[in-house]
RNA sequence: GCCCAGGUGGCGAAAUUGGUAGACGCAAGGGACUUAAAAUCCCUCGGUGGAAACACCGUGCCGGUUCGAUUCCGGCCCUGGGCACCA
C-alpha cells in the first residue's frame, strides 16, 4: 500500500542527497552558457520573515528552471552583516554587534537550507568580514587617488544631549529616539563619491536595461533628473553675488525676489545684526534632513535687509532666509518667480511680496493671478526687450543676453547629489584614510590593508561609536611623512558593501578584489530584490559596476541584465519590518507543513510583482494539494505495466486528455520561463490534477498517458516544490534525479483541435456558444451564430449593421 | 509636497495584444463516509429577480473613445513603496 505523505521526512532525504552530491555547486565552464540567478542577500536581522521566503522562493524557481534548461547555474547567497540593528541590539541586550550578527547569520542559514534553496553555499560571504570589506577599502583608496571621491561639509541630524548623530529613522516628531531631545541640524566634514561624474552614463544607460520594468527605469530617471536651464548671478552689494540655476529662464523678468539657505553665508551674516533673523535661522535648525520633510513643512522666511540686483533690468529685489532652500543642493539660493511657480506664489502671497506677471497664455485667455501662479508656458509680456517672444523663444534670447553680459550661460542640471558615504558608527567598514596635520587625509596604502574593525569591543547604555573611543584604534603613523596621525574613526554607509557583493560572489575567494571568474559570471542574467530598492541600492551597483568596469576588474557597462522587483509582502497594511513589530515568522508553517507547502503557498498567494498581504489561510490548500499528488502518482506506480504511449490509437477521451496536458506543459513553462507569472503556472498545473483524478481509464494506453502526464506534472512541479518531486520522480521509475532533468517540451500535434467554441455576441453582449470547425471561413461562422436560438431573440425584427468575427474567440452582431 | 505603483466576489486572485469578468485556491453552506471526530470525496457559492431557461446590474468614483473597456484617454478619491543616515 502507499506511504503517506510525509513533508519533514522526505524534505530531508532530499537535502542530504543534493548536499552530499553537490548539485548546486557552480563551477566555471566556458563550454556551456552560464546563468547566474541572484536574489538580493538579506540583513541578518535574527530571523527569516515572510518577503526572504517569498524572494528565495522566486529566486530558486528561476535557477532551477534555468538548470533543466541546461544552464550551468550560479546561484549564491551571503549576509549584509553591517548597519544600524546590530548596534541597537548591543545597546539593549548589552553584546557585542559582531557576536549577535554571527548568531544570527548561523540561525538564519539553517533556516534558507531548511527550505532547500539551491544555493552553491561554497560561495557564502558576509560583508562584515575583514576578506570582503578590505576589497572595497582598496577600491575606495584607488578612487582617491583618481578624485572620485572627496571630502566636504555636510548636514546631519544632531542629537544635542546623546551627542550623537541620527538616522532619519531615529528622528521621531523632530526628536531623537532616545534621548527625546529636539534634534538640531549640523554641519560635519565627510566623504562623498562623484556619482555625479556618471551621472550622463547612468542615466543613458537606462535605455540599455530593457530587461527591467518599466517603473524603475522611469523611477532611476527621474531621481538622475537631467535638466536644462540656465545658471545666473544676481550681485548683491558689497558681498559674494549669488548664483541661481532655474529651468524657466523665460520667467526671470518676473522675479521680485530671491531667497536662500538659513544657513547661507547671506543669511547668517543678516542675522549676526538682526536678532529676530537670529531667531529664525536657530528655528530653521530643527528641521529634519529629509526632502520628505523640507517638503511637507509650513514654508517660512524672513527678509535679510540684503538687495540683490536683478541681472536684466537692474532694480533692487529683496533676498529672503527661506526654511525650503536646501544648503546642501545647488548653490543654497534661488530665484523666485511668484507670478509663475506656485511654492512662490504661496510664499509671496504670505509675506505680501509683489507678484509680476511676465508669462501670458498664448490663446489670449485672461489668468486669475489671485487664485494660483500661472505655472505653464505661454508669451512673454512686461518683458521688455523679450517682450513678443514665446517662452521657447526666450529662453534662448535672456541665456544669450546674459551670457554677453557676463551674468550667467546655459547649463544643464542634475537632480542626481554626490553619495555621503561617512557615517558616525560603528558596525560598518573603517574608511581607510589617515588623518595627517601635515598631509591632510591620506590613504592608507594597499599593503596595509584591510584597516580591520575591532570586533571585541563593550557596548553598554554610552552611545556613540566605541573606535573612537578607542586610541588604538585611531592613533597611527602618517604612511606619508611617518608623523603622528588618527585613523577615520568614520565607517562607509552600509550600501557600500551591498553595492558590489553581487560581483564578488563570481570570485569570493580572490586574493584580489575581483578575478578571472567575474568575466565568467557577470553580469547577473536575473537579479530579483524587493521594490523599496528601485532607486538607491540599484543605482549604487549601476555606479560601483561602472567603477570597477574603469578599473579593468568587470567587462560590460551594467551589473544586471534582467530585474525582478518582488513586492512587499504587507502585514496589517504597511510593510513588514522589525521595527513596525508586524512580522510573520515562517518557522511556525515551516515544521507545521514542510519547506514544500511553504514554497507553494507563497508562489501561489500572488504574482511576484504584486505586493501581499499576508495571511495564513489558504495554507492548507496548499497541502492538500501536495497530498493529492502524493496519492496520484503511489497509486499510478502501484500497478506495474511498461506501456509504450502511441498518440494516434487514442479514444476522444484520451485525446481530450493529452490536449489538455500538453495545452498546461506549454502555458506553464510560458508563465515560468518568460512571465514570471508563477501562480497562474500553479493553477494551471492544478487544473491538470483535476482532469487526471476525474480520469479512470484502465486500459494500457490510459496508463501510459497517465504515466506522461504525472512525469509532466513532477518535472513542471520541480522547481516549486523540489523535495516531494525529488521523491515522486523515482516513483515514477526514473534513474535521473529530476532537480538535472530536462524540461518537458509539448507536442504540437496534441493541440490541434478538429472544432472551436465561439462566442456569440449582440452588440457587444454575450448571447450565446457555437462549436464550429476550426477551419470555418466567416460566412459559416456567421451563419451558425445567427441560427442560434437565443441570438435569434435578440436580433429579431432589427436590422443587422456589422459583423465581427475574431478568430478563435467570438462572433459579435451588431443590429440596430 | 514630489516620483513610482496598486484598487476586481466574504478572502488571495485570473482574464498575456481592446474580445466570454471571477480560472485556480481559501473560507462558508449542504451532502456522503464514520459509533464519533479528523482526513477524504461530491454539490452550491458576485448581487437582484426567476422553478428553470434566462434577464438586468456589477472590476474605487465621474466622464470619454469603441461594435465591444478590468484593459485605452481625461479628471478625482483611497491605499502602498521611495525621497538620499532603516535595509
Amino acid at each position: 500500500m502507499q506511504e503517506n505523505y510525509k513533508p519533514q521526512e522526505i524534505e530531508q532525504q532530499a537535502q542530504e542527497y543534493w548536499d552530499k552530491n553537490q548539485i548546486f555547486k557552480a563551477i566555471e565552464d566556458p563550454d556551456r552558457e552560464k546563468f547566474y540567478c541572484l536574489a538580493m542577500f538579506p540583513y541578518p536581522s535574527g530571523r527569516l520573515h515572510m518577503g526572504h521566503v517569498r524572494n528565495y522562493s522566486i529566486g530558486d524557481v528561476i535557477s532551477r528552471y534555468q538548470r533543466m534548461q541546461g544552464k550551468n547555474v550560479l546561484q549564491p547567497m551571503g549576509w549584509d552583516a553591517f548597519g544600524l540593528p546590530a548596534e541597537n541590539a548591543a545597546h539593549k541586550n548589552k553584546v557585542a554587534p559582531a557576536s549577535w550578527t554571527y548568531e544570527n547569520i548561523d540561525y538564519m542559514r539553517g533556516q534558507l537550507q531548511r527550505l532547500g534553496f539551491g544555493y552553491d553555499w561554497d560561495r557564502e560571504l558576509a560583508t562584515c568580514r575583514p576578506e570582503y570589506y578590505r576589497w572595497e577599502q582598496w577600491l575606495f583608496t584607488r578612487l582617491l587617488k583618481k578624485d572620485l571621491v572627496y571630502k566636504k561639509n555636510a548636514m546631519v541630524n544632531w542629537d544635542p544631549v546623546d551627542q550623537t548623530v541620527l538616522a532619519n529613522e531615529q528622528v521621531i516628531d523632530g526628536r531623537g529616539w532616545r534621548s527625546g531631545a529636539l534634534v538640531e541640524r549640523k554641519e560635519i566634514p565627510q566623504w562623498f563619491m562623484k556619482i555625479t561624474d556618471y551621472a550622463d552614463e547612468l542615466l543613458k544607460d537606462i535605455d540599455k536595461l530593457d530587461g527591467w520594468p518599466e517603473q524603475v527605469r522611469t523611477m532611476q530617471r527621474n531621481w538622475i533628473g537631467r535638466s536644462e536651464g540656465v545658471e545666473l548671478q544676481f550681485e548683491v552689494g558689497g558681498e559674494e553675488p549669488l548664483t541661481v540655476y532655474t529651468t524657466r529662464p523665460d520667467t526671470l523678468m518676473g522675479v521680485t525676489y530671491v531667497a536662500v539657505a538659513a544657513e547661507h553665508p547671506l543669511a547668517l551674516k543678516a542675522a549676526s545684526q538682526n536678532p529676530d533673523l537670529q531667531t529664525f535661522v536657530e528655528e530653521c535648525k530643527t528641521t529634519k534632513v529629509a526632502e520628505a520633510d523640507m517638503a511637507t513643512m509650513e514654508k517660512k522666511g524672513m527678509d535679510t535687509g540684503f538687495r540683490a540686483i536683478h541681472p536684466v533690468t537692474g532694480e533692487e529685489v529683496p533676498v529672503y532666509a527661506a526654511n525650503f532652500v536646501l544648503i546642501d543642493y545647488g548653490s543654497g539660493a534661488v530665484m523666485s518667480v511668484p507670478a509663475h511657480d506656485q511654492r512662490d506664489y504661496e510664499f509671496a502671497r504670505k509675506y505680501g511680496l509683489a507678484i509680476k506677471q511676465v508669462i501670458y497664455p498664448l490663446n489670449d485667455e485672461t489668468v486669475d493671478l489671485e487664485q494660483a501662479a500661472f505655472t505653464e508656458k505661454g508669451i512673454l509680456k512686461n518683458s521688455g526687450l523679450f517682450d513678443g517672444k514665446t517662452s521657447e523663444q526666450a529662453f534662448d534670447a535672456i541665456a544669450e543676453y546674459l551670457a554677453e553680459q557676463g551674468k550667467g550661460a546655459k547649463q544643464v542640471n542634475f537632480r542626481l547629489r554626490d553619495w555621503g558615504v561617512s557615517r558616525q558608527r560603528y558596525w560598518g567598514t573603517p574608511i581607510p584614510v589617515i588623518n595627517c596635520d601635515a598631509c591632510g587625509s591620506v590613504p592608507v596604502p594597499e599593503d596595509q590593508l584591510p584597516v580591520v574593525l575591532p570586533e571585541d569591543v563593550s557596548f553598554g547604555e554610552d552611545v556613540g561609536s566605541p573606535i573612537k573611543k578607542m586610541p588604538e584604534f585611531y592613533q597611527t603613523t602618517c604612511p606619508q611623512c611617518g608623523g603622528k596621525a588618527e585613523r577615520e574613526t568614520d565607517t562607509f554607509d552600509t550600501f557600500f558593501e551591498s553595492s558590489w557583493y553581487y560581483a564578488r560572489f563570481a570570485s569570493p575567494d580572490a586574493d584580489a578584489m575581483l578575478d578571472e571568474r567575474a568575466r565568467y559570471w557577470l553580469s547577473v542574467d536575473q537579479y530579483i530584490g524587493g521594490i523599496e530598492h528601485a532607486v538607491l541600492h540599484l543605482l549604487y551597483a549601476r555606479f560601483f559596476h561602472k567603477l570597477m568596469r574603469d578599473e579593468g576588474l568587470v567587462d560590460g557597462d551594467e551589473p544586471f541584465i534582467r530585474l525582478l522587483t518582488q513586492g512587499m509582502v504587507l502585514k496589517d497594511g504597511t510593510k513588514m519590518s522589525k521595527s513596525k513589530g508586524n512580522t510573520v515568522d515562517p518557522q511556525g508553517l515551516i515544521d507545521q507543513y514542510g519547506a514544500d507547502t511553504v514554497r507553494l503557498f507563497t508562489m501561489f498567494a500572488a504574482p511576484p510583482e504584486q505586493s501581499l498581504e499576508w495571511a495564513d489561510s489558504g495554507v492548507d490548500g496548499a497541502y492538500r494539494f501536495l497530498k493529492r499528488l502524493w496519492k496520484q502518482v503511489y497509486s499510478h506506480v502501484s500497478v506495474l505495466r511498461a506501456v509504450e504511449l502511441r498518440p494516434d490509437e487514442l479514444n476522444e477521451q484520451q485525446k481530450a486528455l493529452r490536449f489538455k496536458l500538453h495545452e498546461t506543459i506549454k502555458k506553464v513553462s510560458d508563465d515560468i520561463g518568460r512571465r514570471y507569472t508563477f501562480n497562474t503556472a500553479i493553477a494551471a498545473i492544478m487544473e491538470l490534477m483535476n482532469e487526471l483524478a476525474k480520469f479512470n481509464d484502465d486500459s494500457d494506453q490510459g496508463h501510459a498517458l497517465m504515466q506522461e502526464a504525472l512525469d509532466a506534472i513532477v518535472l513542471m512541479l520541480s522547481p516549486i516544490v523540489p523535495h516531494i518531486c525529488h521523491q515522486l520522480w523515482q516513483q515514477l521509475g526514473h534513474e535521473q534525479i529530476v532537480a538535472t532533468e530536462h524540461w518537458p517540451s509539448y507536442d504540437e500535434s496534441a493541440l490541434v483541435q478538429d472544432t472551436v467554441e465561439l462566442v456569440v455576441q449582440v452588440n457587444g453582449k454575450l448571447r450565446g456558444h457555437i462549436q464550429v470547425p476550426a477551419d470555418a471561413d466567416k460566412a459559416s461562422i456567421e451563419q451558425m451564430a445567427k441560427e442560434n436560438e437565443n441570438v435569434k431573440q435578440h436580433t429579431e425584427g432589427k436590422t443587422l449593421r456589422k459583423v465581427i468575427v475574431v478568430p478563435g474567440r467570438l462572433v459579435n452582431l451588431v443590429v440596430g
